[in-house]
DNA sequence: ATAGGGTTAG
């Protein structure tokens, strides 16, 4: 402005040349308002805005209708309109309410048609984060030159609106009738999605000669190494005449962003040897890739490189640093950080926020957000999915409601699927599936992860059949390609319903594309075929996935475990141990519960001993719950409730469900109700229990005392749970439900029976009435026990598969013991190989034993 | 007055 108005001195000695006479009046009312400010503010000297300047006590709509009001002509305006500081006026304006104000003031004085501050305000809204208004800024400049263009374009990029980019770069092209400058390139080698369009548009750039200039040459150099076209890159930025630390961090962020650390590393190492040192941007660069590849090293290293050149005062340094710090876990030191900045970010606060919520501290997370909020830091999106995420783990109905009003509030709901789909996950976590299934239908656009969260959303609450349902809706649609995440939130529901069929087809598609060699999907294909019942199946799959975390350890372990090969689940443990893979918690419940499957007392204990002595690892409930369970099975019950009484923790419900168990088993009434009582206490919900200690009663006769629980449950309006037993025939499942008729091959089913108990009555088969709960006459015992689910099931496999084939069952519930002892029998008059899968682990019944030993 | 290279996600 300075140079025009020495240029171009106008005739009659304004210095506005570009305004018609009577716009030239219009200063005027600026100046009136500065007036009327300074009748308000009176320690306010002069006509520049000072730094401090309370613009948000000025009322414009009065302010307006007092400049109206005021005889323009009674001031020397001319004269005062040259003391206006227009720089200092649109550098004051560090908030977007006081840009609003600038942008009415100058609507007022009539410049906002100025082609120079019209466009100051498209920069001044980008600046301060408002795209929306910098377009509407743009759209009332009447005549636009490339400089408004190139602002508006670059608004778009600041705000990361790349499409929007694009489009108003296209739009220039052909609707302005101006040639771009080459202020215009950078940017949109910064917002062009591919390597086509980058192409594109470094032709252009070689058209207008822009090659080399300093700044288009970088972000060109940015572009290919962004896309992954290493040998472009290096070229074009061996050819370049001058280069400075922009070339080089140009060079070295684009292949960070790739992903690519190799070549990251090597053009640093370059860097080096001409003798150029990381600056900030270098290290803010490089921070993320080390946490992508889990370099705890190269983090470290940069950090203490970071303390050594004092960057750490570098916001984005800073920002970086928390992130890696909470990515390995040492949140200390993440926090340490956030405490020494000088400078707080929305950026800072969210990845602090963020790294106690995936560490799970919840409640420390949740106490950062409300500090952030007391110092008046406004939320975004980003905030928004940790605060759901973190509603998830402390699972509280109460703030997940206000969580999902904040959100639907503000608009978020509509703008990003991230966010829906965070709101998925976190009614899915409360247990409220049916939320979660209704935002889910109200998602304006669904992609994979949406549907990939329901579907572990389903499976996690135990709904596996509804989760297999929503993956088959998902296939339907059509639009949706599945990956990594679908598998792994889809295999454990068939793991869970024993789907091995469907289970392989996944099987055979995660080969095409190499995705069984990836450590979690090839760990639920071992769950998968573990729990399917093809153990030899798992463990050669479990040769092949990489074995390098304990994560398919743990998995094979316990896949051994509930076939009953305990031995073997130690075995593996002392290979994993030679391997040098470090067994975690998850590794001492599956090694745990393997050895109460198959009493293995004695080493069992020494493994609880060896977890905390060796391994430092402090137990959990589930590893007492793992410990009384293997004492209470082996029948040492005084042994498993003196370990309950010295307990650190206190029991929940699943360590006295065990001993309520162990009770059934071993026929202690005693401890039984006392375990119970204990039970009704801590979890007066659940059914199983009243049913266990229901189950106690009836087998010793006192009918009194289970007509009273049985009374209670009802009262508390609690249904027993159906016993079910389910059969795959070819590709249809058969289910049974114990004592029902409505099968359609029932007369057939019940007439194998018939046979069947008559056959091995004969081989030595005695029914076993203390398995009948109800109190009634011997025959009707008899008639109950072989109404069982598991007998109608294991019957029909032999009437509909041919002679001598193997039979598979699956049960809900637990198997009950006269039908275990019956299908021993089974088992050895019909040749057959029967394998019962129920609600605990397996049995393989073949020539009249069992592979559990009769112990479980 | 406008331009390059940097941090956070389900």
């Amino acid at each position: 402005m300075q140079q025009l108005e020495q240029s171009k001195p106008h005739s009659n000695g304004s210095l506005i040349p570009s305004l018609s006479p009577d716009r030239r009046r219009q200063p005027v009312r600026c100046m009136v308002i500065c007036r009327l400010h300074f009748r308000l503010f009176p320690n306010w000297k002069g006509w520049i805005f000072p730094k401090n300047f309370p613009w948000n006590q000025a009322r414009y709509p009065s302010f307006l209708a007092a400049a109206n009001s005021v005889d323009f002509e009674s001031y020397g305006f001319e004269n005062e309109y040259k003391g206006i500081d227009y720089n200092f006026l649109f550098h004051s304006c560090t908030k977007l309410h006081l840009a609003k104000q600038l942008h009415a003031l100058l609507v007022v004085s009539g410049k906002a048609q100025s082609i120079f501050l019209s466009a100051r305000l498209v920069n001044l809204y980008a600046y301060l984060g408002d795209v929306s208004f910098s377009r509407r800024a743009f759209n009332q400049i009447p005549t636009k030159d490339v400089y408004t263009w190139n602002s508006m374009v670059s608004a778009y990029v600041r705000a990361r609106r790349f499409s929007e980019a694009v489009d108003c770069y296209y739009q220039f092209l052909a609707f302005s009738g101006l040639q771009p400058d080459f202020y215009t390139f950078p940017p949109m080698l910064k917002a062009c999605g591919n390597l086509v369009d980058g192409q594109k548009i470094h032709c252009w750039v070689v058209k207008m000669g822009f090659e080399w200039d300093v700044f288009v040459a970088a972000s060109l150099v940015h572009m290919y190494s962004r896309f992954g076209s290493v040998d472009v890159a290096r070229k074009l930025f061996n050819d370049m005449p001058f280069r400075d630390m922009g070339s080089w961090n140009a060079m070295i962020s684009g292949f960070c962003q790739n992903g690519n650390a190799a070549e990251a590393l090597d053009v640093l190492n370059d860097m080096k040897l001409e003798g150029l040192r990381m600056d900030p941007i270098t290290v803010s660069s490089l921070l993320p890739v080390c946490v992508q590849s889990d370099d705890v090293i190269s983090g470290m290293l940069i950090h203490l490189y970071v303390i050594k050149h004092g960057l750490e005062s570098d916001l984005f340094v800073s920002n970086a640093l928390i992130n890696l710090f909470s990515k390995f876990g040492s949140l200390g030191n993440a926090e340490r950080v956030f405490d020494e900045m000088k400078v707080r970010d929305l950026v800072s606060w969210n990845s602090i926020i963020a790294a106690y919520e995936q560490n799970s501290y919840p409640v420390t997370a949740l106490g950062f957000f409300k500090k952030m909020q007391l110092i008046g830091v406004q939320p975004d999106l980003l905030t928004a999915v940790s605060l759901a995420s973190i509603v998830g783990q402390l699972s509280d109905r109460k703030i997940s409601k206000s969580v999902h009003g904040f959100i639907m509030r503000r608009g978020w709901f509509q703008e990003d699927v991230v966010i829906g789909n965070a709101l998925v996950d976190m009614y899915a976590k409360l247990g409220a599936i049916d939320h979660a299934h209704t935002v889910f239908k109200k998602l304006p656009i669904k992609d994979v992860i949406s549907w990939n969260t329901l579907i572990t959303g389903y499976a996690q609450n135990g709904l596996a059949s509804e989760a297999i349902d929503v993956y088959r809706m998902m296939q339907e649609c059509n639009e949706i390609i599945p990956n990594q995440g679908t598998w792994v939130s889809l295999l454990p529901a068939y793991s869970h319903v024993g789907a091995l069929q469907q289970g392989m087809k996944i099987h055979g598609r995660v080969i095409k594309n190499s995705l069984y060699l990836d450590v979690f999907v090839g760990t639920c294909l071992i769950d998968m075929y573990g729990k399917c019942g093809r153990l030899d199946d798992a463990m050669s799959l479990f040769h092949q996935v990489p074995r390098k975390s304990s994560v398919p350890w743990n998995t094979i372990i316990s896949c051994h475990g509930i076939h009953g090969q305990g031995e073997n689940s130690l075995k593996l443990f002392k290979d994993m141990v030679d391997e040098g893979v470090k067994p975690d918690n998850v590794t001492f419940v599956s090694l745990l519960s393997a050895c109460s499957h198959s009493g293995l007392v004695d080493e069992g204990q020494w493994y609880f001993h060896v977890m905390q002595e060796d391994y430092g690892i402090k137990p959990g409930l589930k590893h007492y719950g793992c410990v009384v369970d293997l004492l209470g099975r082996a029948g040492y019950l005084e042994k498993a409730s003196n370990f309950i009484r010295n307990m650190p923790v206190r029991p929940d419900a699943s360590i006295w469900g065990a001993l309520l168990g162990a009770c059934r088993i071993h026929g202690k009434l005693d401890l039984g109700s006392f375990a119970s009582d204990q039970l009704l206490e801590v979890d007066p919900e659940n059914v199983g229990y009243y049913v266990l200690m229901s189950n106690i009663y009836a087998n010793v006769g006192k009918w009194e005392a289970v007509h009273k629980v049985r009374a209670l449950a009802r009262e508390r309006g609690l249904q027993k749970t159906p016993g079910w037993s389910s059969i795959v025939k070819g590709s249809q499942v058969e289910v049974f439900y114990t004592g029902n008729q409505t099968h359609p091959k029932h007369e057939e089913i019940y007439k194998e029976l018939i046979i069947l108990t008559a056959k091995i009555k004969s081989l030595g088969y005695i029914p076993e009435y203390s398995f009948v709960l109800q109190d009634v006459e011997e025959d009707e015992k008899e008639h109950i026990l072989t109404s069982h689910s598991e007998r109608l099931a294991i019957a029909f496999g032999i009437i509909s598969t041919p002679p001598r084939s193997p039979i598979r069952i699956f049960k809900n519930l637990r198997v009950c013991g006269d039908c275990h002892n019956a299908t021993k029998f089974i088992s050895k008059i019909t040749e057959r190989e029967i394998v019962v899968r129920d609600s605990n682990r397996f049995h393989h019944f073949k020539d009249g034993v069992c592979s559990c030993g009769d112990y479980w």
